[in-house]
RNA sequence: GCGCUCUUAGCUCAGCAGGAUAGAGCAACAGCCUUCUAAGCUGUGGGUCGGGCGUUCGAAUCGCCCAGAGCGCGCCA
């Protein structure tokens, strides 16, 4: 089942221009830069006359003769140097949308290889509180996870919390440095763990046998230390829950809470394996494994400190293992920022050296840092990193301000007033993340996350909301869908649109690039927006054009909330608004 | 010093396996609610695509050079 306009029209090019003895690797067209001049466009005879030394348009001529013959096609130009420009029938099209309609993907096809990915995104550690910073990995893998299940992959996401490295010996210490033991440890909440993992961090910046002392308990915790264990037991349980909390106002969403702690006991094999292969020597006495020497500067990578705890790069590359021995991974893909490139490259070519993984496909997805108004990592006005939890808050706030209070609307208590609030806020929050592409870093503007016109997730929302709206009402009056008619150029440009969501998903799903999903949903809303602004569906001049029009409405309501779906963001079903305005 | 990522409208960003008139959103201005939710729609203005050189019939897109920004470079993670 393909129900891609785009792919029925390549597959006819396919046979014209074997025909002709072209090279069909140009037999391809794209969604026109000219909807003025046609749907579709194939530059092919251009690429091809630059290889074959021929005239463009005599190339383009002779296909586009071909071409003529088939049955879908309402008119077709050689246009400028050789573009092909096609414009299709609109019965042909609205057969298609028909299909698409009746298709219980909505048209969207399935990947040919499926493959077992284990995604690791989040990254959250222990004690330390969650700020904007953490935002961008768990909401870009959250919806990269969405999509790789959708395209039928078998995926497993990992939260891989930080807590196993020094700071967990820099907070031991500080409590103990405080308390004179650690006897209290179990009755302290997350507030106070966070406070004295930041007194810590200020101790340790200045204080040389400060840092000395965690490195000491950190190496004693690794090393299994039952007092040092239990309290560290009790700080990564308070964590996680707080961790969660924050996660769960996202919605995101993990299938493993593995640490770097779980790696342990790999680590040792690792250390093992390295030494039985000769690949890692002793330096300065630490335990490391150099590089292949490149033009880049690649420093070797510390396996076991010279205070024999085991460096962090170890835990990663000890976790690859695992997901490849124990989770059978074919792929793994790492979300983190662009900080850390230098870093999986070491691992992998680690990983690689020592063969541990041979089968798996390793992958960083880099993006941009959060950055403020100045250009660099986003910091608050006195300096500190916003945390989740403000800027959740101050969505929602902006949100309720524009929502009645509760009761105001029937059946609208405080329970479904905050639910709404929390759908509207977080589609707010993800929406401003994934509209920018990965790779790109971006500014942080606070006023941007509470900013609900234009190109922001309630826009989206809202277009759902207005469909549902108008579903509900044609229901009540009995009023159904049929079989698409497109006549107005609104009903043609919706048809169209809607027919690109097969290759969307799968653009986003080779490129791990939501934001190709979160680019296509708003244009998909604008489009249908001018589309109910200029064609009255329940009042349409004849039932037949209102059933299709419904049927139109409906397949792209079912196809923004799958859209929103992939990013992670839910659609209510209604979107109120306070009276006052 | 070496390397990575980047520089497109007043602002925030798309576009980049080379192609026709470089697109959105915000902000500005002018219109549209007795008809399906105005969180909307329609229209207007706004650009030497950081600069230069090269490859090409054709460059925002590819290559080289320069300038600017951010980040990274063995015992923090």
């Amino acid at each position: 089942m393909n129900l891609l306009l785009e792919n029925k029209i390549n597959s006819e090019l396919c046979n014209i221009f074997q025909k002709l003895e072209l090279d069909d690797k140009f037999a391809f067209v794209k969604v026109s830069d000219r909807a003025d001049l046609s749907d579709f466009q194939c530059n092919g005879a251009l690429a091809l006359a630059k290889i074959m030394h021929k005239n463009p348009r005599e190339i383009g001529t002779a296909i586009a003769a071909e071409l003529e013959k088939c049955d879908f096609c309402e008119s077709i130009s050689v246009d400028g140097p050789g573009f092909i420009n096609i414009k299709l029938k609109n019965d042909f099209i609205a057969q298609n949308t028909d299909a698409m309609a009746d298709d219980a993907r909505l048209g969207c096809g399935i990947t040919e290889n499926p493959h077992k990915v284990i995604l690791d995104y989040g990254g959250p550690n222990v004690a330390k509180t969650m700020h904007v910073g953490h935002l961008r990995s768990g909401v870009i893998g959250e919806s990269v996870s969405r999509i790789e299940r959708f395209v039928g992959n078998d995926v497993t996401c990992d939260v891989h919390l930080g807590d196993w490295g020094t700071p967990m010996g820099m907070i031991l210490s500080e409590i103990i440095l405080q308390d004179g033991n650690l006897d209290k440890v179990s009755s302290y909440d997350i507030a106070q763990i966070t406070e004295f993992y930041k007194q810590a961090n200020i101790r340790c910046k200045e204080d040389d046998n400060a840092r000395e002392n965690a490195r000491r308990i950190t190496a004693k915790l690794q090393g299994g230390d039952e007092q040092y264990r239990r309290a560290w037991e009790h700080l990564r349980n308070e964590s996680i829950k707080a961790i969660k909390a924050n996660y769960e106002q996202l919605d995101v969403n993990f299938d493993l809470w593995w640490g770097e702690s779980d790696a342990h006991e790999a680590c040792g094999e690792i250390v093992k394996i390295a030494q039985a292969k000769g690949i890692s020597e002793v330096d300065a006495g630490a335990q490391i494994i150099r590089l292949a020497e490149s033009n880049k500067p690649k420093p070797p990578v510390i396996i076991v400190k010279s205070d024999g705890a085991f460096g962090y790069q170890l835990t990663d590359i000890a976790t690859i293992k695992l997901r490849a021995d124990d989770l059978h991974a074919d792929e793994i893909v790492y979300f983190t920022d662009n900080r850390q490139s230098l870093h999986f490259e070491q691992i992998f070519e680690v990983v690689q050296k020592l063969g541990i993984a041979p089968d798996v496909k390793l992958q960083h997805i880099m993006f941009g840092t959060v950055n403020g108004a100045d250009g660099k990592p986003f910091k608050t006005r006195d300096g500190g990193v916003m945390d989740l939890e403000t800027l959740i808050e101050m969505s929602k706030d902006k949100v309720r301000q524009s929502l009645p209070k509760p009761d105001e609307v029937e059946g609208y208590g405080a329970d479904e007033i905050n639910k709404l609030t929390q759908q509207i806020a977080v589609a707010a929050i993800k929406f401003q993340d994934l509209k920018n592409t990965i790779a790109s870093g971006y500014v942080f503007e606070l006023d941007d996350f509470a900013k609900f016109e234009g190109k922001t997730g309630p826009y989206i929302q809202y277009a759902v909301a207005r469909i549902n709206s108008v579903l509900r009402k044609a229901d009540a009056n009995g009023l159904q869908t049929g079989k698409i008619i497109l006549e107005a150029p609104e009903e043609r440009a919706l048809a169209l649109k809607l027919a690109q969501v097969h290759n969307v998903v799968m653009r986003a799903h080779t490129d791990k690039e939501p934001s190709i999903i979160a680019e296509y949903t708003h244009s998909l809303a604008q489009v249908f927006s001018t589309f109910y602004n200029a064609c009255p569906m329940m009042s349409a001049a004849t039932p037949e054009l209102a059933f299709s029009r419904l049927k139109l409405a409906k397949l792209t309501r079912d196809i923004l909330k799958l859209m929103l779906y992939l990013l992670g963001i839910e659609a209510p079903e209604i979107m109120l608004k306070a009276e006052n305005k």
